[in-house]
DNA sequence: CTGAAAGCGCTTACAG
DNA sequence: CTGAAAGCGCTTACAG
């Protein structure tokens, strides 16, 4: 445009040592005025390349953010990109499904969340070839894996509210959960068979326990607990919460009914949130390395991307964390 | 490869009416078998659009993500994106520079997050005549710019500290900031300035209040407080915090002193995030539109990516949220 | 030290 | 209903 040919101006943004200072000192001025500047998707066609990581995520936007558990992970991810210059792409659902969000995500490579049950992204990214690593999601062969001892974590707090000599529990879980996964898989099933190991010990199953539903926030924790408390049976002595935030509205919901924790009932959490040490009363909880664990999802995914891949799995423990929130029944 | 032309393939994908039923489900079937997919960077580059919009982050992403305004923030532009099937770009400094950032972000348009000083971002993405809009910054011709009424905000809640009654009162800022910004612009400044218009109703200057500075986290508040009290000058009856988080951390300090709040010291915050209710003691404090903001922003931006551009801005309010951690000065 | 050419992968007028 | 061509912008061997 301005003297000289394309190599030139490409020579003088990228290569200045394959071009004389004059002429590249020329080039750029002339851009200058032009407000010329290399196109960021050209380049990267070219280069086959991103520098960006995509989280493929279960919810939309909203409703990601508003989680705490979420923010964490991203955060641990988030260090990651930091650390390797990447950027991190958000990736919602597109018209409801994680499936064709994928071909709109300019990406080098996917953190895939919350695939309790695969409706074919799996495949879909297989074929694709391009590089993903799975969290929280059933193992499968051929791709990196991170998960928590969730069934673990939750025998261990159920067990600790057993031995404190509580029988009349009632578990806050999180649902009502799609019914595609009745199959009983990620997680949540994880937590609850957990959960149904540590009755055994004690000759129950977990229909001797009250199993209240409450979608995710804290106000769902708060109402789900209140209905709970009010109906015609004898209330639990103690309410196991299967995440941090439902039990926080627990606790909520108990004081506002008088009920004092954990003097007449105990709550328990988990994850094990920031929030949760400076809660009252501090909250007894399980703990899960949620930025440990997008931390590494990040780095199973560069390497990966790199094509160091080795296909790494990794389990992730958990730490019953006492605190106050729980006691003795009365 | 299998049979027909790049275009009979690339109509198979994206224009079914133009092309037979019966070479179309051939050229699928062969595609599902070679796992070919159509390049998302090629067709973006094409198509001349990304279906994402990136946010300029003013810090790394596990610092943006640890903070819970910004997790608000992102979730009114997340709400957005939700609505309108966009993909949300985090990019944080490339090398500790914004500016360096912009170039590796393939998006069609960027808000622009705390600039409060500006290094040539705007005008680097004016040339690159790329759409953006500005959030809390200084105003700026030509782009469109969302911000809030800080220094009314912080004008509101530091006059309700003096009418209490409140004499002795310490400001807890966000800090320290940087030396360039020492031209005092941006929200921080703003607000400053709002506390500086109420103390002069009461015939007051900045100088007759303890400044004290924490970075960011409730932990910093926490020891911001706690040297604040210590010191050898008879302690603030009110602590007036710049942001709900570092009140949070306020409260933990006097309560470990064995301060009460309200009783004998005050504590206001600056935010509102929906923790502050659940707080206890209940946070008096200014609320602003954290949400509302960064959807603003998006709907903003995606009416200037689509040419409908106005420059509009926009001025939000606050309000004096009063709940329990101030009073009368003992 | 510089220019002409090929190619990263795609889509969309334009002919046939 | 299908194919050949041009073009979205870029970079990097390859000649000169």
């Amino acid at each position: 445009m301005a003297g000289v040919s394309r190599s030139a101006v490409s020579f003088a943004f990228n290569n200045p040592q394959r071009i004389s200072t004059a002429t590249r000192e020329r080039i750029l001025a002339v851009a200058d005025q032009l407000g010329y500047t290399p196109n960021t998707l050209g380049r990267m066609l070219q280069a086959g390349t991103t520098n960006s990581i995509g989280v493929l995520l279960p919810q939309g936007l909203a409703q990601i953010l508003e989680n705490p558990y979420y923010a964490r992970f991203l955060m641990g991810t988030g260090q990651v990109c930091d650390r390797e210059g990447y950027t991190l792409l958000l990736t919602p659902p597109l018209q409801d499904s994680v499936l064709k969000a994928i071909p709109y995500a300019a990406v080098d490579g996917f953190v895939v969340c919350g695939l309790e049950i695969d409706r074919g992204e799996v495949a879909e990214l297989d074929r694709r070839g391009i590089p993903f690593v799975l969290i929280d999601s059933d193992r499968h062969e051929g791709a990196p894996h991170v998960e928590v001892d969730d069934r673990g974590g939750a025998r261990d707090v159920a067990r600790y509210l057993l031995e404190l000599g509580h029988r009349r529990l009632a578990v806050l879980s999180i649902g009502p959960r799609p019914a595609a996964d009745a199959g009983h898989r990620g997680p949540l099933a994880r937590r609850l068979a957990g959960i149904t190991d540590a009755l055994a010990e004690v000759g129950m199953t977990l229909d001797d326990v009250r199993l209240a539903e409450a979608p995710v926030t804290r106000a769902d924790g708060y109402k789900a607990t209140k209905t709970l408390m009010s109906g015609p049976e004898p209330p639990p002595t103690a309410i196991l919460a299967l995440s941090d935030i439902l039990a926080y509205g627990a606790v909520d919901a108990l004081r506002d009914l008088g009920v004092d924790v954990p003097g007449e009932v105990s709550v328990t959490g988990f994850d094990d949130l920031a929030e949760s040490a400076w809660f009252r009363p501090r909250l007894t909880t399980v703990r899960q390395p949620i930025v440990t664990k997008g931390r590494m999802a990040a780095d199973f995914l560069i390497s990966a991307i790199r094509g160091e891949d080795q296909h790494p799995h990794q389990m992730l423990g958990t730490s019953l964390i006492v605190r106050e929130s729980a006691t003795n029944p009365a």
